[in-house]
DNA sequence: TCACAATATGAAAGATATTTTCGTTCCGGC
DNA sequence: GCCGGAACGAAAATATCTTTCATATTGTGA
């Protein structure tokens, strides 16, 4: 039930450590205490900081056989250690291991070779990802982000233009507006979109995604969205390409590393993605009464297309 | 060549997650697996993932008290996370303690409210995202992704299936699938998705993807793929969905936080797309001689769609 | 709606690991 | 050679972890 902690008094040499057990610093402890130990402990001892990760593997006994001692020292080297008894040096040992482990984490910050192992492409495509999701949020002028929010909240139709991988993303932006009810539009068929962008007026959102900033397919049709009154949204990498002429209201992605084996698609995209989730949130905060029960409406309609999962509520 | 359809509990014997005891990724896992867990186990779960330090101090007994449980169901919570027992598990915790002790500042824990200022939204959205990042790449088993890439190489044909914001990510994985000279075809419409499933046979690539993992829209096709023959792979944050069932291979994306309004498309988006991207430099590192080539012919063909920029290169 | 089957759960028995106790051994001094 | 004291380990005592089994709960099909 409840476990006393024992004070240790035994520390009595040079009163270094007041009472928390150590935990990082058991290799320098060690050595402090090498010396008022006996044949026996120092073993341990030395076991100890010799391999954290393998000993904290191991049992009492299993400790005890390693050093061929026995279970009682081991008990005892651990109270001499600071701790109240094997079990929470082992803890401790757990810890420094793990600490160990990822201090000396691969670094990741060079680029993805062909011949890099598939783990390592894992934790660079990861790390990259999150740098840009982090660098785009940091760029993000909440300003423009509010206004553009304002836009949409209050827009009768929204328009959104995007091309290749852009195009995905657009279509992303639409989905989530349907589902809280607004009247939003994927165009990625730049006739389609120019076409359609002539129907817009005062009142109206149009929105383009392009990562190069400078894609005509999709600064065509903001721009006649733009001359004909709507609102205008750009979310580009560029800050000072074409397409910002025609917006007025411009939402910058980060502009990540890119290479041979990540294109910009990559990168680009995942910011893009911020943007645009962020859009939806904001729109769903200003529209709660009406896009709470929307949400969940969506949700429900679409639960009868799963099938009954194994386990679980 | 009659392939049997997997046993969904698949833990037993044929071991469908060999996966070490894992020493930093565990509160991804505990957040992936969370969902298929009992009511009990959910909440010893997420007393570990809440306060990894405290609970490494507990034994059995406590934790089991703690969470108003019995000491049956922290064990058997201990073994769905991938651990022998508790003590693993304690040790295991211990380490992820002492990592985070020595890591980053604490996170942003709250959850987006109504009334939120958009810096906050857009500061919350971003890390939510880098965290569902982290935990997924932690959470990707390098084997089966591995098994995964070398099957889509080498693939005659490759079939992705996806609806609603999947069907987004399905096509991006098509998109880029593509421009290196792989046959690939995303589907979201269920009817086309099992006509063309039929023509699959052995050599050629399904992949479902799906946050749920019990999509019916999304699993029958894949079954028909699996049943003619070919590789089948579900991209899914249920390793114990129905969908597995017809997998080759699992590849699982961490399971986000969500609420009101961050729904579940939103982060399990994010997880997906990396592991497309895993997918795709995978095979692009595999064909090198001939993905590059067609990588930077793809970028000359687009280049004469962009205007020039008004500033800079 | 009810009975049935499957699953989830906790109490307690059973197995391990840790801590304590206590006797033996090993030295160095008288 | 005999004695006192510390070091040490074997084994008992305790705490902790694991398994088993009976009961409660939930979902399912008639």
């Amino acid at each position: 039930m409840t476990r006393e902690v024992k004070e240790i008094f035994g520390n009595g040499s040079g009163g270094s450590t007041p009472s928390p057990p150590a935990p990082a610093a058991l290799a320098a402890k060690v050595r402090t205490l090498a010396p008022s130990m006996t044949r026996s402990m120092q073993r341990v001892a030395e076991a100890v900081a010799d391999d954290p990760a393998g000993c904290a593997a191991l049992t009492v006994t299993g400790l005890a056989e390693l050093t061929g001692t026995s279970e009682a020292t081991v008990v005892r080297t651990a109270r001499l250690l600071g701790y109240p008894g094997y079990r929470d040096l082992r803890l401790a040992l757990a810890g420094l291991a793990a600490q160990q482990q990822s201090g000396r984490a691969p670094a990741i910050t060079t680029d993805i070779a062909v011949d890099d192992p598939i783990a390592d492409v894992v934790a660079k495509l990861a790390y990259d990802e999150q740098q840009t999701l982090a660098d785009t949020a940091a760029g993000l002028d909440t300003v423009q982000l509010a206004a553009a929010v304002t836009a949409l909240a209050g827009a009768r139709r929204t328009d959104v233009y995007g091309v290749g991988a852009s195009g995905l993303v657009a279509q992303d932006l639409t989905q989530k507006l349907l589902r809280i009810g607004l009247m939003a539009h994927a165009h990625s068929d730049p006739h389609l979109a120019v076409t359609n962008a002539v129907q817009l007026r005062s009142g109206d959102v149009a929105i383009a995604i392009t990562h190069s900033g400078s894609t005509g397919d999709v600064i065509e049709p903001l721009r006649v969205a733009f001359e004909r009154g709507a609102t205008t949204v750009a979310v580009t990498g560029r800050p000072d390409g074409p397409v910002t002429q025609y917006a007025d209201h411009v939402l910058t992605t980060s502009t990540a590393r890119e290479s041979e084996l990540r294109p910009a698609a990559m990168s680009s995209r995942t910011g893009q993605l911020l943007v645009v989730d962020c859009l939806f949130v904001g729109v769903a905060q200003r529209t709660y009464e009406s896009a709470a029960p929307a949400l969940s409406a969506s949700y429900e309609a679409l639960a009868h297309r799963h099938r009954a999962a194994r386990k679980g509520p």
